[in-house]
DNA sequence: TGACTCATGTCAGCATTCTGACATAGCGTG
DNA sequence: CACGCTATGTCAGAATGCTGACATGAGTCA
């Protein structure tokens, strides 16, 4: 290519780079928990709940990455459906913490495995070394893009 | 947490760390994009076709992580608005190999500029080592997704 | 107390993407 | 040539997520 800085080689571009992993993992835990008829917002939901019980709707969206809009159709769904329960009443404020039930617990051990398999399979190709530089890869990204600094 | 090991520890899942990373840059890319009115697919294809002209529909669909139908939406859009042609008949097979215009190519220059910024962002925060384990890290993660593996 | 600001839950409408389906073109095999 | 297989472009409907908007509750400040 002739362009030079011209343009964003995207074989080489860390950007593209993490697109392209972030599609890989989600398609691969799409096809893991198709089988258990959950999607992958649906899972995250559960895992947040299980890990922080009595997270609200707004903090559920910022951990699953959608917007508070989003994640309360989703839990909608799952409170009708008896994965999870809110309180009538906001205990203080506005915020109704959500806490999974029985059965979603249930129906969250069997998606952390299929999940722990998918998470199991991209480490098993790092050497503990590596692990570690990709946590601190990730994180350097995070934090560098999480500054405004954007204009 | 004494849940131990009934479930994916999210503070240290290298699944979680890699959709925020990713949720991060896509929102940074959007948020540099917006003032010139495109999105960050709309973005990709342009970049796609700068550097590989004469990709077809399903080819930049795969390039861009959509499927042929929304990239094919797209590509109607940017055709109608006169950022890439694509010939009436196919010069062989079926698939219609697109190019940038002139205008296009304007667009995308900004475009690109704009996300250099970010990718640089994210770069800056790195030395020159942590680069080079990034871009392996990414590297690894993608490899070991492809393979079917899941079930 | 009152005004202001911020975060939250929720409703409605819109945009984007995906799934499903179909016809067509090339390719290999017999 | 006929057949099956794969890849492609395209249309239509459905699902998903987002933006915009509103009312409510808590905290801050005068």
């Amino acid at each position: 290519m002739s362009q030079g800085d011209a343009g964003i080689d995207l074989e080489t571009s860390l950007g593209y780079l993490l697109k392209e992993a972030s599609s890989a993992l989600r398609a691969a835990m799409e096809a893991v928990l198709r089988p258990l008829g959950m999607t992958v917002t649906h899972y995250s939901c559960l895992e947040l709940l299980a890990q922080r019980p009595g997270l609200s709707n707004s903090e559920l969206a910022r951990g699953a990455f959608v917007t508070r809009q989003s994640m309360n159709v989703l839990l909608q769904t799952l409170e009708k459906d008896g994965y999870v329960t809110r309180p009538a009443e906001a205990p203080v404020g506005k915020a109704l913490p959500a806490r999974l039930t029985p059965r979603g617990r249930r129906s969250l051990a069997k998606a952390t495995a299929a999940v722990r398999s998918v998470e199991l399979r991209m480490l098993g190709a790092m050497s503990e070394t590596e692990q570690a530089a990709a946590y601190r890869s990730l994180k350097s990204m995070i934090g560098s893009l999480r500054e405004p600094g954007g204009g």
